[in-house]
DNA sequence: CAGTGAGCGAGCTTCCGCTTGACTT
């Protein structure tokens, strides 16, 4: 007879198989095996709260050859991780399958050593850190099948609201707001181009250098409003003497980035590597699988002292004993509600450089990623030398009484020393200032004034919404990618060709409609708050079913009245002056599952819509010759020109149309992705092939 | 390659968080 380990992950299981030898069998339980009914609430309101957990089809195999697997033990060992939603798996694992006696074990590192220690003192299931997860997930179903339903009724069929996703989509809305109000202003900023008197021809002997104060003045970001002002400036400074009166040197450490954690590599690989975050997580699962890198879902920076140890050999053996600090570097979490419970993404063995695998190009590239981030946490600071220079303009007035006094300031960075940047390069740009004394005086080469906007703040991306979801501490590592995918599809978001994210109308009016009627749950702070509820339960300090009543009072109270007093017809409709052209009917504008559109009143009977805002390209469509190309978004966001005169007239392609015609066949040409220029007519036999730079 | 809405009242949509394969295109 055997002792069976249950562990989450079926690579986790098979690992510590390999550690623990023949007395002990591994098995996954492949995440939670029991969870509320999809079908239905599935929460007692009436009976105090309780849950009616189901084990999930998808379950049902797992459970049934791991109650095998029970028979066949002399012991059961939960080894499930040491957070909120790994207690409650251990827990229900128990339930399932009838475990009389068990043990409970918990370890951060995949390792030999914390496995075997941790199989020396096992305990008892944390029955109140199990409570937490509970109250968690009844609370997050409230919530989610009680707000959805109402959006059915009350604006679409298909609609969703939840504790995260609706707070990601207000962030998105709430910056496009923001865009929208802003006003650019104008300012000015003036450089001087200088050089060394003693060597003026040399071109690598001119700096610039910037205005920074006037009359003993500092001048704010938006001093120069206009160009009169910069000129009045510059004219004022024709035949100035330009003298060094400070010179500061000084030596700057740049400190060396932690590993990373899901949300980190996520920003991190999508701004370098240009990945999704799915596509990401995707590759990391493969590296995961075979066994190149620790777990990739973790908020947690630790790292288990035999790799940090690796490290410290393979930075002295392979760059120098100069870019090893002379200790090992710890982290710590700053995110909010870290859990903790493995270690930080890092390559399993860091002595395999990425040169030394032979991967395909997509993970490799990941791996590497991955591999010197870690490497270079773990690697000495860089220096760098900064030079701050201080330069005075005296205007050479008739008069010395009126004469300005102007400030300019020259900065130079050098690298001195790169130390982790030889491994993980950073966008740093050098610029060099060549000896100067104090006193000395300058050469004007130019003076230039130039124009300036402030700027709109900028449209979220992927890196930066699941960062911004971390530092509120919504969400978790396992749900920052299917989130982002479930607003998509929710059509309330979608991406715009710089791939940011833009809210859509639906996605609007959804969101005005929770903020204005259940501004609690789509509060920035809810999921915070929470968190301190479950904190507290967990800490024995509070029962469950209290919290979670504390919360549906007043929400279930809000949800009745809100049942009655809002209008479909104030929410999704609104008048027009149009006419109906096919019976002459008032025309309304309909608010559907994919936006605004015009619709006639006299619906059913006439079935005449129209798009509301046509992106029309002012092609007239080929094929029916009435309607005109627009540009349109398949139901997964993807684009696509269609004809606006569908459904009547069905013409569509994927490539953008140029507006020219095929001189053999007569098609439209099209650009396509790769931004060649062809016909259209897959069939046409000039099928040329222009490539457009 | 995509189409929304109304009502008859069938059956269905929906949450967050933990983990991977498996229907076939």
């Amino acid at each position: 007879m055997t002792k069976l380990v249950i562990v989450e992950s079926p690579t986790k299981a098979k690992t510590l198989g390999n550690f623990l030898g023949k007395d002990y069998e591994l098995a996954a339980s492949f995440g939670h095996v029991r969870d509320l009914p999809k079908s239905k609430l599935g929460v007692d309101i009436e009976n105090n709260f309780a849950p009616q957990y189901v084990i999930p089809t998808k379950s049902r195999k797992t459970v049934n050859s791991l109650k095998k697997l029970v028979k066949d033990s002399s012991e059961v060992i939960l080894a499930t991780d040491e957070d909120r939603e790994g207690e409650a798996i251990a827990y229900h694992l128990k339930e399932i399958l009838g475990l009389k006696g068990y043990q409970r074990i918990v370890f951060h590192e995949i390792t030999e050593t914390a496995i075997k220690e941790a199989l020396k003192s096992p305990r008892q299931i944390y029955d109140s850190l199990v409570d937490a997860q509970t109250a968690r997930r009844v609370l997050d179903r409230i919530v989610g099948y009680k707000l959805s339903p109402l959006l059915w009724k009350k604006v679409a069929r298909g609609l969703s609201a939840g504790r995260v996703q609706s707070v990601a989509v207000r962030l998105i809305v709430e910056r496009e707001r923001e865009i929208q109000k802003f006003k650019a202003e104008e300012y000015w900023s003036v450089e001087a181009l200088l050089a060394k008197t003693q060597n003026p021809n040399k071109e690598n002997a001119q700096f610039p250098a910037f205005l920074i104060e006037k009359d003993g003045k500092k001048i704010p970001k938006l001093g120069i409003k206009t160009q009169k002002e910069a000129e009045e400036i510059v004219d004022d400074l024709k035949g100035a003497i330009f003298e060094i009166k400070t010179i500061e040197k000084k030596s700057v450490k740049r400190n060396s980035l932690p590993p990373f954690t899901t949300s980190t590599l996520q920003q991190t690989a999508g701004q370098k590597l240009r990945l999704s975050s799915q596509k990401t997580m995707s590759l990391a699962q493969n590296l995961y699988e075979r066994g190149l890198i620790t777990y990739h879902r973790t908020d947690s920076l630790n790292l288990s002292q035999e790799s940090v140890e690796s490290a410290r050999k393979y930075i002295i053996e392979n760059l120098g004993e100069k870019y090893w600090p002379g200790f090992s570097r710890k982290y710590k979490t700053k995110s909010k509600g870290a859990q903790e419970a493995h270690e930080a993404i890092r390559p399993s063995n860091p002595q395999n450089s990425p040169d030394k695998l032979n991967l395909e190009k997509p993970n490799a590239r990941l791996y590497k990623l991955i591999w010197e981030r870690f490497i270079a946490s773990q690697m000495s600071e860089a220096i760098l030398d900064s030079t701050n220079i201080k330069i005075q303009a005296t205007p050479s007035s008739k008069n010395p009484a009126d004469s300005k006094d102007y400030l300019f300031q020259a900065t130079g960075q050098t690298l001195k020393f790169d130390g982790f940047l030889k491994i993980y390069p950073l966008i740093f740009t050098e610029t060099d200032i060549p000896e100067v004394q104090e006193k000395e005086i300058l050469d004007l080469i130019k003076l230039t004034p130039s124009q300036h906007f402030t700027q709109p703040p900028a449209r979220y991306n992927e890196p930066s919404l699941i960062k911004a979801l971390e530092q509120y501490g919504i969400g978790r590592p396992s749900t920052y990618a299917p989130t982002i995918s479930t607003i998509q599809k929710r059509n309330y978001v979608f991406k715009d060709e710089q791939k940011r994210f833009q809210p859509s109308e639906i996605g609007m009016v959804v969101n005005d409609l929770l903020v204005e009627h259940f501004p609690k749950i789509v509060d920035i702070e809810f999921t915070a708050k929470m968190e301190s509820d479950l904190d507290n339960i967990a800490e024995g300090k509070e029962v469950w079913q209290k919290v979670v009543g504390d919360f549906y009072q007043p929400f279930a109270e809000t949800l009745s009245q809100k049942e009655k007093e809002l209008s479909k017809q104030e929410i999704a409709e609104e008048k027009t002056d149009k006419i109906c052209p096919d019976c002459g009917a008032e025309l309304i504008i309909k608010l559907g599952r994919f936006g605004k559109f015009y619709a006639c009143t006299n619906f059913p009977k006439c079935r005449y819509t129209e798009s509301l805002k046509d992106n029309k390209l002012g092609i007239p469509c080929p094929k029916c010759e009435k309607g005109e190309i627009t540009e349109k978004r398949t139901k997964r966001g993807k684009i696509f020109y269609g004809c606006n005169k569908f459904p009547k007239c069905d013409f569509a392609l994927w490539d953008k149309p140029t507006g020219e015609k095929c001189p053999k066949c007569g098609a439209l040409m099209i650009k396509t992705k790769r931004k060649q220029i062809k016909c259209s007519n897959p069939e046409c036999k000039d099928n040329i092939k222009k490539v457009e730079k």
